[in-house]
DNA sequence: CTCGAAGTGCCACCGAGTGACATTTCCTGT
DNA sequence: ACAGGAAATGTCACTCGGTGGCACTTCGAG
């Protein structure tokens, strides 16, 4: 018996071109999805730790151990794209130019995830707020910005190479750039993403390339 | 029966300004220089995960119970001393001359520390392996640098005021900050606390304070 | 239509962490 | 010195996230 509605299964072998979605692959789309909306809207009505696996599964209709075969821990749920975004963020950093310097890289990765955030803020500063008060996400959270760190520093390195010097300026930078980034994206969210995300990033990066110093 | 060799219990009521250490809180200090101690051979022998709580309370000779009396989470154990760390620097922020800029301040406080931990190089740096191995770990540090960030953050507030782009501003350069410094302790451990940390930390400052734009 | 594999459920288990309550141990006031 | 009481500890039972093993169902390919 279906546990979900089950949706239209696409005609096999018909289009050249379709994805060739089965049943079994269709089943677990579903099985995914349901998941994350499920387990969303528990943890913004209940909260992340008063909500239990059991619970979500219960609702979805999958055994607890099924559920690890979906996501890797509890507290995946709450950044289901965490790679896609990841992959994103490498796909601009290894696209620019090999003269550009690192800021305006950034730059560009701003002025492309700045406007997608802000055509999301009321959802967005909802999910922060769950992670600003729930201490394993907040370190989930950490943990993410690190990947997005390392291959900042990376990225530069591959520009100007891995002799000490060079190494150690790289990862400072990198060490700053997601500082700053984290620091202006808490601020957007704690006021309610009214603001103008693209441009305080920009400024932020402004800062970092000309110093704090100016009067 | 003691679970220890007991120390010398100073005597009571002996010297004026003696601590005047009962047994209760000498049996109380041994007890929690023993978990920390027990663990960190442990961790590093046997690595944080394979370690049990349970192996740890044996070899210490007290129940898990009273374990979570001593320290609120397994992980706390590798940071014993978090509280009185932050403290001091919270120290030195609030002692800085009410006109001093926020680069200086920081400046003061790696000459601080900076020699502190070269002179503990080779324990600091098994201690970072061991928790840059080791996920949980470096999402505890991670927590604790928010910590740092966020009273360096007030502490820039308290000077440059609360207005939006003052609060902005506070934030930005705290989390440029933390970023900096966290990144050149990572190089400095990774290569072994060989090179000049303090020297390196001020680097870092100066960069964030005059940019990194300077060719 | 059949065979094999992918997906799932069930069960038993582990380890971290918590609440309740009894028991021991030490400090303090007389 | 001794009694009363508070602090510290132990015991037990429990919750919850997470994992291994194995049987079973379901789907897809030939």
């Amino acid at each position: 018996m279906p546990r979900l509605s089950e949706e239209e299964v696409v005609e096999r072998s018909s289009g050249d071109e379709g994805k060739r979605i089965g049943r079994r692959e269709a089943r677990k789309r579903a099985t995914y999805a349901a998941l994350v909306t499920v387990a969303h809207r528990r943890f913004h009505e209940d909260g992340f730790d008063a909500t239990t696996l059991d619970d979500i599964c219960a609702e979805v209709g999958i055994s607890r151990r099924t559920f690890f075969r979906y996501f890797k821990s509890k507290e995946d749920l709450v950044f289901p794209n965490r790679a896609e975004r990841l992959e994103r963020f490498v796909q601009v950093l290894t696209d620019a130019p090999a003269d550009e310097n690192p800021f305006d890289t950034l730059r560009r990765a701003t002025r492309q995830f700045g406007p997608e955030y802000m055509a999301h803020r009321a959802q967005l500063v909802a999910q922060q707020a769950l992670i600003a008060r729930t201490p394993s996400l907040r370190a989930r959270e950490a943990e993410i910005d690190r990947d997005w760190e390392a291959v900042m520093a990376r990225a530069i390195m591959a520009r100007t190479g891995t002799e000490r010097a060079a190494a150690v300026r790289a990862r400072v930078i990198a060490g700053a750039c997601i500082g700053v980034i984290r620091a202006t994206m808490r601020h957007w969210f704690t006021t309610g993403g009214v603001e103008d995300l693209t441009q305080m990033g920009e400024d932020a990066l402004d800062c970092l390339e000309r110093g704090f110093a100016l009067e």
